[in-house]
DNA sequence: CGTATCCTGACC
DNA sequence: GGTCAGGATACG
């Protein structure tokens, strides 16, 4: 379930009741998350307090009354859960921390794939995050980054030090928004085409924050992403898919062009 | 840069 | 059985 607003939704609602508790036991539930922490690092959780809940684009950080932090990525399927710990563990339970309150925080993720680490004080995973798409700095950030690369943009957006917090739904989202083929080269793209995908991702991100709910393939608040063969809302031409570096993009083959130019007498700006 | 990889489950 | 999935990273 995770993009952007899944992970600060999901940050939001465990700060709530875990927040000022004490650990008084933790466990690992899956191997692959065994792999990367040691049993040692787990028991050394006993006694912490939790003095906050800090997330930055899909990190969070679950900060320790020690100066330490239990830094959490949900990857493609993670979320939370807070039970009893007597409760029955789900089965897409990974590592489950009781507090002493009489309450679980469990990690769900039925993929597996979300990881887990005890970082000591000093270290953040924020530090190599781009900049936030809402920050003063994101416009221009932005225009830079995608100036310096070489590859189409749908890959450049989904790199977490170009723009912080944007996934894949949202980077076809954004580039149907702005009108821009997935497949442009980022380098290529006018300053007035920055601007729009600039403020598209805002856009997008914020309609997926008011959203509320999960959303899913099909659902209203998506124009392209998982609309393969159906009417673009723009101009009702069948959405197109492509993978590129293993991922899906939707796309419109007729909104989004390469560059929308015309050879009649003047160029025609984008309008509609 | 793209590709393979980590996992499991849903769907064809 | 094969393909696909909202992510990130190691590698060629």
């Amino acid at each position: 379930m995770p993009e952007l607003p899944e992970v600060e939704r999901a940050a939001r609602r465990i700060r709530r009741s875990i927040v000022g508790r004490e650990i008084i036991g933790a466990r690992l539930l899956h191997p692959a998350l065994k792999r990367t922490v040691t049993p040692r690092a787990v028991a050394s959780l006993r006694g912490r307090r939790i003095v906050r809940v800090d997330q930055r684009a899909k990190h969070q950080l679950l900060v320790l009354d020690d100066g330490r932090a239990i830094h959490a990525h949900f990857r493609m399927a993670g979320d939370w859960a807070i039970d009893t710990p007597d409760a029955a563990l789900p089965r897409s339970a990974r590592a489950a921390i009781e507090l002493h309150d009489g309450s679980r925080l469990l990690l769900l993720d039925p993929r597996a794939l979300s990881t887990l680490a005890i970082l000591p004080q000093g270290v953040s995973p924020f530090d190599d995050l781009g900049p936030d798409p809402f920050s003063a700095e994101f416009d221009a950030a932005l225009a830079a980054a995608l100036a310096r690369r070489r590859g189409p943009v749908k890959p450049a957006l989904l790199d977490q030090s170009v723009a912080a917090g944007v996934g894949n739904i949202y980077a076809a989202e954004a580039l149907w928004e702005a009108r821009i083929d997935p497949r442009a080269p980022a380098s290529s793209l006018s300053p007035a085409r920055v601007r729009a995908l600039a403020a598209a991702i805002r856009e997008v991100l914020q309609r997926g924050r008011a959203s509320g709910r999960r959303y899913r393939e099909g659902q209203a608040a998506l124009r392209v992403y998982g609309r393969e063969g159906e009417p673009c809302p723009r101009c009702g031409t069948t959405i197109a898919r492509l993978a590129q570096a293993g991922r899906s993009t939707f796309y419109c083959p007729r909104c989004q062009r390469p560059t929308v130019r015309r050879t009649r007498k003047t160029t025609v700006r984008g309008g509609r």
